[in-house]
DNA sequence: TATTGTTATACTCTATAACTATA
DNA sequence: TATAGTTATAGAGTATAACAATA
C-alpha cells in the first residue's frame, strides 16, 4: 500500500549477498511488491485485489453462500462482511437470504458486477504482464509451474490445484 | 504470524481456477506463507527474520552505521531502532558513537552475535529446505534464477543483484 | 539548515470474541 | 447447542511526523 521506491530520493546499496542467495527471501520480497503494485493499480477502480478475488469466486460458481466464498479464498468470515458491504454499495453484488436456511446469505453478481469483473480481469492482466515483463513466455510458464508445485504443498486445498487451461 | 492451516478443522474448497492461473496470485500467497513459516520458526530463537537480516548485513560488511544497515535492507530507520534495541538487549550487537560524526552510531556484531548468526543461518537453511522440498535441486536453481530476474527489475538497487556464489 | 538516531502518534490489518437470528 | 453472519474490541505492524543532538 506504499510506494516502495518510485520516489526514493537516492539509489540504495545492494542487498547482502546472503539474502539475495535465498529463494525464500526473494519470494517474500517479490510477493510484497506484487501486492503493493496490485493495490495501487486497483485503486483507480475504487477496489482492491481482495474484492476482485471475491468477484472471481462468485463468477466461477454462482449461488454461493457468504461463508463458502470466504472458504474458497481463505479469507476470514469477518473480513468477508466488509468486502461484501463495499461491493454491495457499488451495486456489484447482491445479498439475499437463503429461504431454506434463513441464517445464510446467498451472494450473486449483478450485471454491473459482471462488467466490473471483465474490467478487473483486464486490469489484472496488465499488472501481471508488467510484473513478469523481464521474462519471456517460456520462462513465465516455467515460473508458474514451479510456483504451482510449491502451492500444492503450502496452500493445501481439497483437491490438487488444477493446472490452468491454456492461459487466456 | 498465524498458523495458516495446521489446525484448520476441515479441508477447504479449491481456489478459483482463475486465481490459480495467475502467477502473481501464487507469488503473493506463497510469499505470505513463507513469511508466516519463517516467523514461527525464528520464534524459538527469540528473534525474527528481520533481526536475522540485520545480523547478516552486519556480518557481511562490518563497521556499518545504523542508517546504512537500514538502507541495505530497505527498512525504515525508525524500525531499525527497535530491532537494534532488541539485538543489543540480547548482547548480539553493540552500538557506539562515531567519533568523527557524533550523530552516527557504529553498529558491530559481538562474538555472541556471530555465534547467533551461525545458528540462524542453519535455522534459515532448514526452513528454506522445507519450503522448497517439493522441488529437486535443478528446479530450485531454476526458480531462484527466475525470481532473481524479477528482483533485478522490481527490487532496484545500486548495482545489479549479484548471482549467489555456489550456494552453501 | 540538513542529517542521525530517537520517540510519539496515528492508521491500517488482522485476530478474537461477543452478539443475533436462525437452526 | 451449534452455525451464519454481524459487530466491536484489541493487538500487531507500519507509516508519519515531531524531536534532540550534531553537523
Amino acid at each position: 500500500m506504499t510506494v516502495t521506491d518510485a520516489e526514493t530520493p537516492r539509489r540504495l546499496p545492494p542487498f547482502p549477498e546472503e539474502l539475495v542467495a535465498s529463494t525464500a527471501f526473494l519470494l517474500k520480497r517479490l510477493g510484497f511488491v506484487a501486492k503493493e503494485q496490485a493495490f495501487d493499480a486497483y485503486e483507480s477502480a475504487g477496489l482492491g485485489p481482495y474484492h476482485h478475488a471475491v468477484l472471481i469466486a462468485l463468477g466461477e460458481n454462482s449461488h454461493e453462500t457468504q461463508g463458502a466464498v470466504a472458504d474458497a479464498l481463505g479469507y476470514d468470515r469477518g473480513q468477508m462482511v466488509g468486502l461484501l458491504d463495499e461491493l454491495e454499495e457499488q451495486g456489484l453484488v447482491e445479498r439475499k437470504r437463503d429461504p431454506s436456511d434463513r441464517r445464510r446469505h446467498i451472494v450473486k453478481l449483478t450485471p454491473e458486477g459482471k462488467r466490473m469483473l471483465v474490467r478487473l480481469r483486464a486490469l489484472s492482466k496488465r499488472i501481471e504482464d508488467e510484473f513478469l515483463a523481464p521474462l519471456d513466455e517460456e520462462e513465465r510458464g516455467q515460473l508458474h509451474a514451479l510456483l504451482l508445485r510449491l502451492a500444492e504443498h503450502h496452500l493445501p486445498r481439497r483437491g490438487p490445484l488444477v493446472l490452468p487451461p491454456a492461459r487466456r
